[in-house]
DNA sequence: CGTGTGATTGACGCCTGTCAACGTCTGTGG
DNA sequence: CCACAGACGTTGACAGGCGTCAATCACACG
C-alpha cells in the first residue's frame, strides 16, 4: 500500500531523479517508504551532534545544512554543507563510530529519515546500490583531500576567494546575482579557518576591488576572473 | 589449481589475517588469487601518479607509501601513509574519476595488485565485502575531516608535536626507541603543510628542550606528556 | 529601552614563510 | 683517490600575513 509523497519524500518522483536510488528494486523503495519518516527542520536546529551514536541517516529533500567538527579549543570548523539530494549520518552509521561532526541547519530543511539498518541491509542485498555509496563515499574523500591540500598550502586571502566561487558554483545566485546561500562572516571564516576579523577585512578589500557587492550578508560577485585569478586555481 | 603464496599474496594465510577480506568465500579467493599479481617497488618508485586513469588497486603487504597531492603552486602535499594491511588506489577506481592523488614509495614495498573489475565485481556481489569496504572508507574520510579541523585550527608547533605522536602510534619505534619510519624534513614539512625550515626549526627547540632526540632522519621521543600537551589533543 | 548578536575598524605583535648562505654527506665520474 | 655535483640539513635575517584584543556601531527582539 503506497503512501502519499506529501507523508514520505520516497515517493516515485523523488527517487527516480535521484542517481543514487535509481538501482532499487521496486520492493526495495517500497521498504523504503514505510521505514522512512520525513521531518522538518528550522534554522538553527542540531539535527545530530559530534561524539553522540547516530542511529539513522537524513535524505535532505530542501534546504542547507552544516557539517562541521568542534575544534580542540571549541572552534567551529565547516566540513561541509548538505543540501537538497545529499544523505548525511551515513559516515557515522556505516563506520559505526561515534559522530564525528555536528549537523545544523543553515536554511529551513525538509529530510527523510532512514533507520540505520534499513540503510546497511540495503547495501548488502543490492550489490548496484552499494557501489553508488561507495562511489558517492569516495567522491566526498577526494573533496576532502583536495581540501586538506588547499588548507594547508594557500593563503587566507586566496582559501576566501576560491571559497566565495566555490559557494556560487555549489548553491548558484539569486535573481539579483547574489548569492544563494547566506552565511554569518563567522561562518565564512570557519570554512576557510582563519578569524572572523580577517574575512570581513578581506571582503572589504575585495569590495574595494570592485570584485564584489556587500549588502548585510548578501553577496554579489561582479569580476569572476579576477576572484577565480586570486584564488589561485589552475583552470 | 592453487598458486604458491610465494607468486601470490592471496595465499590463505594472508588473507585470514586481514579482517577485509574475512568475508570472501573461498570461491571468490580463488578469483582474488588468479587474477592478482605480486609486485615489489623500491624507495622512490611512483606506484600511480595523479591526473592518471587508475584501472587497478593494490593491497600492500609490506613496505609504507605516501599519498600525496601536488598543490597549485607545485607544493607535495602527504595526505597519508599506507603499510602493510592497507589498499589504495581504490578510491579512484570506485568513484571512477582519475586519480586526485600520487602513491610514492617510502619504504620498499611488496604489493598485490588486483584489477579494478574484478574489485567492483566483489562489491557488487558479496554486500558483507561491500559494507566492509564501505566501512574502511568512511573510516578514512573521517580522518580527513579531523585532519581538516587540525590544520585549519592548530599552529605548526602543535601539528609537528601530533604529527609526531601520530607516526610512532601509527608505525612504531625499532630497538632504540627511534621512530620506525624515516622521513627527510621536507616530507615532514609537507606533511602538516609548512616550510622545511620551519620544522627544522622546531624539532630543534624540541630538542632542546629535550622533548626528543634527533639522529639524523632518525627521530626518538623523550618526553612523551609533554609532546602531548604541545600537540593540543585532548586525552 | 535594554540586551544580545553580529559586523566593523584599529592597534599591535608574533608566528611563520621566504631568501640566502653555508655545512654535510653520498654517489659518480674522471 | 680526488673533485664535483646534487640532495638534504641548518642557521640567520627579515618582513608581512594574520591572529588577538578591544572598542564601537548596527540591528533585531522582547
Amino acid at each position: 500500500m503506497k503512501q502519499t509523497s506529501l507523508l514520505n519524500c520516497f515517493g516515485e518522483q523523488v527517487i527516480k531523479s535521484h542517481p543514487l536510488f535509481k538501482h532499487l528494486t521496486t520492493d526495495e523503495l517500497e521498504v523504503l517508504q514505510q521505514e522512512s519518516t520525513e521531518e522538518q527542520f528550522k534554522r538553527g536546529h542540531n539535527i545530530y551532534e559530534e561524539r553522540h551514536r547516530i542511529k539513522s541517516i537524513y535524505y535532505i529533500q530542501k534546504g542547507i545544512i552544516k557539517i562541521y567538527k568542534t575544534g580542540t579549543d571549541g572552534k567551529e570548523q565547516i566540513i561541509r554543507f548538505a543540501k537538497s539530494g545529499d544523505i548525511i549520518g551515513f559516515r557515522s552509521v556505516l563506520s559505526n563510530e561515534l559522530a564525528c561532526t555536528s549537523a545544523k541547519v543553515i536554511e529551513d530543511s525538509l529530510t527523510c529519515y532512514i533507520s540505520g539498518e534499513t540503510f546497511i541491509n540495503l547495501i548488502r542485498t543490492n550489490g548496484n546500490f552499494s557501489v553508488q555509496m561507495l562511489q558517492l563515499t569516495c567522491r566526498e574523500l577526494g573533496e576532502a583531500n583536495a581540501y586538506i591540500t588547499d588548507i594547508a598550502q594557500k593563503s587566507v586571502r586566496e582559501r576566501l576567494a576560491e571559497i566565495l566561487i566555490q559557494l556560487e558554483t555549489e548553491f548558484g545566485t539569486d535573481n539579483d546575482n547574489f548569492l544563494q546561500i547566506s552565511l554569518t562572516r563567522e561562518e565564512l571564516a570557519n570554512i576557510i579557518g582563519t578569524a572572523t576579523e580577517s574575512v570581513i577585512r578581506l571582503l572589504s578589500e575585495y569590495k574595494h576591488d570592485n570584485l564584489l557587492e556587500l549588502n548585510g550578508r548578501k553577496i554579489r560577485i561582479l569580476d569572476h576572473p579576477r576572484l577565480v585569478k586570486i584564488s589561485n586555481v589552475l583552470n
